[in-house]
DNA sequence: AAGTTGACCTGAGGGC
DNA sequence: TGCCCTCAGGTCAACT
């Protein structure tokens, strides 16, 4: 994508998580994207001025494609400029993806409130322990929180609890700086070994080439409620929170 | 202010 | 086979 003109954008279904703009074909033909990033799960996608924001939701995917017709859960195709062009075609089921636009992304709500990168400077327990102060969030639910870092989801939340021997209940509040410091650093293990393995694939994630991640047959609790728990072989339960679920070993995690 | 719940959607899988 | 229920990788918005 990157240096690529934007001949056309093809939209058949607005109804996203926010509607697509109606404008959005208009302000992108001839546009030239000149790189490519990310915040948490935003995509970023840099034009001469602005860039547009994406987001893959829970079933949302990115493909590039032929004369492929389009199903019923592709909701717009990016054309890139070229002979022949390139289709780039969003598949997104469930509708919870979005595309918009800003002249100033960095600025955008959506971005502008997210918390610092876990892999990059600025994450670390004191931070960690900075942001829990006098809160009673279970801590499961303070990791799935952008605004306290960005990019962690139900999965990596539950695995980081399980290697800092966190229980994910426990009020963010009452841990102490200790064992703030032995979360991030879970966190930035569990993301990287992920990131290695690329990916999590439970039922149809697929990298941008198309291949599945193996991260799931490294998962030591998440979905695996009964299992036995890798550090103790006790079997690991399963709780509810807030309508999601949390994996745990109760004899680990405190 | 912080915490909790509901909302947005479709599809898959299990039980009966 | 079919119907009904539950659950799913996200996260914002509206409540309490």
């Amino acid at each position: 994508m990157r240096g690529a003109r934007i001949a056309d954008l093809v939209v058949r279904d607005r109804r996203l998580r926010w509607p697509i703009a109606a404008d959005l074909g208009a302000r992108l033909r001839g546009r030239t994207i000149k790189d490519i990033g990310r915040r948490g799960k935003y995509l970023l996608v840099w034009l001469d001025r602005g860039a547009l924001i994406m987001h893959l939701g829970m079933s949302g995917s990115l493909r590039v494609v032929n004369d492929t017709p389009p199903g019923p859960h592709d909701p717009f195709d990016l054309v890139l400029a070229g002979n022949p062009p390139v289709r780039i075609r969003l598949r997104d089921p469930r509708r919870f993806g979005a595309l918009l636009y800003s002249d100033d992304p960095l600025s955008h709500p959506l971005i502008a409130t997210l918390g610092p990168e876990p892999l990059e400077a600025g994450f670390d327990g004191a931070y960690l322990h900075e942001q829990a102060r006098g809160r009673t969030i279970a801590i499961r639910d303070l990791l799935l929180n952008g605004r306290v870092v960005a990019g962690i989801g139900n999965i990596y939340a539950n695995e980081a609890l399980f290697e800092a021997g966190i229980h994910p209940r426990r009020p963010a509040g009452r841990i102490g700086a200790g064992r703030y410091d032995a979360l991030a650093r879970a966190i930035v293990a569990v993301l990287s070994r992920a990131v290695s393995a690329g990916g999590t694939t439970l039922k149809d994630f697929a990298a941008s080439d198309g291949r599945p991640g193996y991260f799931q047959q490294q998962l030591c609790v998440y979905g695996r409620a009964g299992g036995a728990c890798p550090r103790c072989a006790a079997p690991v339960a399963r709780l509810t929170m807030g309508g999601r679920s949390g994996y745990y070993c109760p004899r680990c995690q405190h």
